[in-house]
DNA sequence: TTATTCTCTATCACCTGAGTAGAGATTAAA
DNA sequence: TTTAATCTCTACTCAGGTGATAGAGAATAA
């Protein structure tokens, strides 16, 4: 499951790719139009900020803004910083490999073999997907998705 | 991530999948050669035949076998059972479907988007291996991934 | 009758996720 | 220069889940 800070992480992420550019938002007015408890927002732009997807002001007027272009910022890589590897298992993923303690043989490990795949599909929509792809295009736009 | 559990179940399935059919076997003998906690296994056994995936035999020459074939037992189901739904989001699942508590509109939220498009790539790979497609076909097979 | 197995309920320690609190640093503007 | 507005940072809490363990009970083959 994604985690509740990487969903606000999102939320908040894509609320400022919404605003001006250059003209800093609030963080009480993200948190209060996201719906994401304010002190715990704090946190998490702190964190997005060191590592470089928003960038602050401090000071009357200050805020956030996005670091870079909404087209530049990838979902694997916001869910990656915040909740770690997309892989269901250490010894599945790519950019964070670490055996399995108990693993008897990785080479033929069956497990293993089906968690690579479904990492490598992962992420390859989430390394593909930035935010500009999915943004708000127009309120009544179609759903890309099949029915509930 | 994969629960310690759900890898544990697909251990003890795979093992048992490849244990000749029919004839029981014992949970300490899983227990070791999988190196899996014999008490927990016990559990876990427990609640994989309720699930309809082994059968269990008691008294002297007792143990378990699988209740199917290994080629009508996915991965999917095993997960499912376990850990609950493939989605990262419960906005995001099929089989499991809730609406997100604080989402504002479902329609149009940009991360159930991308979400959906994870799970139904990941469960169009697990809901169609089967333990049959993954088990040890020689010991010294290719393997199918990419290199770590 | 007994040894062997699975069955079931209860319990527990630890860790992580989610969130709160409050003082501190910086800046724009009056 | 002062003040109010903002972000920054460290520390803390608290509930719930994960990963087990313990031990009595029930079934069965020999």
């Amino acid at each position: 499951m994604l985690s509740q800070k990487a969903k606000y992480a999102m939320r908040a992420l894509l609320y400022l790719a919404q605003a001006e550019p250059d003209q800093p938002v609030l963080i009480g007015d993200i948190a209060e139009r996201q719906q994401v408890p304010r002190k715990f927002l704090e946190l998490i732009l702190l964190e997005l900020k060191r590592h470089g997807l928003v960038r602050s002001y401090r000071g009357k007027n200050g805020g956030y803004t996005l670091a870079r272009r909404a087209d530049e910022i990838f979902f694997g890589h916001v869910i990656r910083m915040i909740d770690g590897p997309l892989a269901q298992l250490p010894c599945a993923s790519k950019t964070a490999y670490r055996r399995c303690e108990d693993c008897q043989d990785e080479a033929t490990c069956a497990i293993r073999k089906v968690l690579r795949q479904v990492r490598d599909a992962s992420s390859h929509i989430l390394d593909h997907t930035s935010l500009a792809d999915v943004m708000n295009q127009r309120p009544t736009g179609l759903d890309l998705g099949a029915g509930i």
